[in-house]
DNA sequence: TGAAAGAATATGAAATTTCATATAACTCAG
DNA sequence: CTGAGTTATATGAAATTTCATATTCTTTCA
């Protein structure tokens, strides 16, 4: 998190290379809620899947893989653990039998709804932190940013 | 990086989840430029490590792990698999024997040189296509972020 | 219809990562 | 100058991740 500066001061690359920056922002800015994530029991990828069920329960794999930003065969061993721990449940589509949509048990939900606001508080207090930097700012361009991004991306729906 | 709504279109949580955003947005930028890292046979933490060291060659194990966003005993390893691959050195601190300093190899910097400037284009590229969205605030509002960030860190330099 | 192509998920095996802790080197108080 | 405390790096062992590919089901279209 420390900007690196060459030996005499001067600024150099990494430091204000953007793809740094976001890496580091992103880092830096998960860390402290990622902890209480992790003393609530959960891995962040864990806790990623947990949420986009809150927002979008009976999602398939492919679909939260994609959202939680995590390789598909790499979610499924993570849904397996979870359904062993009781926080969710596999169920195939009766439409389409190649799909497996997950929904949260009962456990997992009031897990859910208790990290929720969790996340929600920490947010706005950091966002509030930043108020007199621009704070206001920051998701709106990280949506134009997103955007743009989609936009030549061979992103399948 | 498909914006996650509820299957009646309702925006949700996740979506506009500053973490979220942050970790999607740093994913998203990456990767195609990590792509071209890939084929130039490296993997994302080692052009970091070599990015770092373009900045600040001679830098300790330590600086390094923090700085590429790797945890220590992983880019240990990292950096020692990179010293048999002939992309740098390690020498031990004259001043300090605990520590280990990391130089770049001829091969090494070869490498470097060419993939920085692959990097900065990339960037130039992406900050172009969003000009029109406030491209010119991203930057900013991240370094204010990570500055805010670190005012409350426990961060040993 | 039924064979080929495509999608969604799962899985084996190798590689990497993590976590805790070992080791080695330094600092400093007494 | 000695030992407790600290810092920097390394390492063992378990767990996770990756990559390629298998499996299962669906769609297409000749």
């Amino acid at each position: 998190m420390t900007t690196p500066v060459s030996p005499d001061g001067t600024p150099g690359f990494v430091s204000n290379y953007l793809l740094y920056l976001l890496a580091a922002a992103s880092e830096g800015a998960s860390a402290q809620f990622h902890a209480q994530v992790r003393s609530s029991g959960l891995r962040v990828p864990e806790w990623r899947v947990l949420a986009c069920l809150h927002d979008c329960e009976g999602a398939m794999i492919t679909q939260l893989a994609r959202i939680a930003l995590v390789e598909q065969s790499r979610l499924t061993r993570i849904i397996a653990q979870m359904e062993k721990r009781g926080l969710l449940i596999r169920q195939s589509d009766p439409e389409d039998g190649r799909r497996v949509r997950v929904f949260l048990t009962p456990e997992g939900r009031a897990l859910t709804n208790r990290l929720v606001p969790q996340a929600q508080a920490h947010e706005k207090a950091l966002l509030e932190r930043l108020t007199e930097h621009g704070g206001h700012h920051l998701k709106p361009i990280l949506h134009a940013l997103l955007n743009t991004l989609e936009e030549d991306a061979p992103e399948k729906l």
